[in-house]
DNA sequence: TTAAATAGGGATATCTTGTATCCTTAATAG
DNA sequence: CTATTAAGGATACAAGATATCCCTATTTAA
């Protein structure tokens, strides 16, 4: 059980998106150019955020992407489940239906105690995603990666927004 | 992103296997009959747990299944683990190292911040199946499945169990 | 001693999903 | 008008999940 790796870049580009200023946009390529991924495939992704709500896009030269909502307001949670969906990684199918010594039916009534335990475990999963901003992200990065890197990063974006 | 059915199955199997009396071995038939499961497919899991070290075999007629350990010892994350492998749900292929602007080498030092925020969720997940052991949820179902099902079961379990 | 039942495991087949590329269309800026 | 962009459909390929079959060694029961 391994999560696409449009997860990853999904999670990568927003950090990308959150340092961009209000009103810019950056194109599927320059993104893909600065992470060294498949320009067509990385596209799926980005449609997968904009479907989502999460980008906001435009068209034409000069277009491409930004966040939809300011960074605090976008979540690790928001971008691995518009990428990967937001079903249950358990999925249960009621096997306790088949054993023979249960009448028909009796298993109806609610999910059965596998499955509510499994669920637990992906609800903290959800959670600690859920608690973790790009805004954070932010922090954490710009903390960790020398000021000479980050701005030179920051310059190279720029150059390519539109 | 989704487990495999084999996890449930799993579960499920060592669930009535803590239900055996000491010294009582279950087949793989029987248990993919009480199951509705593929027999020789629901062997593969089985052989995982066995691998595992969760579970002890024997050969032969009255051969099969019995837990190796005390239900209490026995947590879900064990049985998850032993049908799904231990491996991280994220793979961080380390695409910061291509951004043009960072020196070569320079992301060696350590994983990099997205890595560490979806891994934390990773072991949030751990932390909960590890806190839930087959004694618990035989104490669940005990609770919650009327008597004369659950001795039914029981029964038609001791007949077929060598 | 023999026969039947068992776990273990290898080989294979099929189906689903993830990964990747190509192409067309509509919109937009210069 | 032209170049560039996002969106999305079609297709191909690889990997993993699911499932079945068959053979072997072992052990119990008759």
């Amino acid at each position: 059980m391994i999560l696409k790796s449009q997860v990853e870049w999904a999670l990568h580009c927003c950090a990308i998106l959150s340092g961009l200023p209000e009103g810019r946009y950056l194109s599927t390529k320059a993104l893909a150019e600065l992470h060294g991924l498949p320009k067509e495939y990385l596209s799926k992704a980005l449609q997968s955020l904009s479907q989502a709500g999460l980008v906001h896009t435009t068209l034409g030269p000069s277009g491409g992407y930004r966040l939809a909502r300011p960074p605090a307001e976008v979540s690790f949670l928001d971008i691995v489940e518009a990428v990967e969906g937001s079903g249950r990684t358990f999925v249960c199918n009621n096997i306790r239906a088949n054993n023979p010594c249960r009448p028909k039916g009796f298993c109806d009534t609610g999910p059965c105690a596998v499955a509510r335990v499994m669920w637990q475990a992906d609800e903290a999963w959800r959670n600690t995603l859920r608690g973790v901003t790009m805004a954070d992200l932010g922090q954490t990065l710009s903390q960790e990666i020398p000021p000479d890197i980050w701005s030179g990063t920051f310059a190279w974006v720029l150059k390519r927004a539109g």
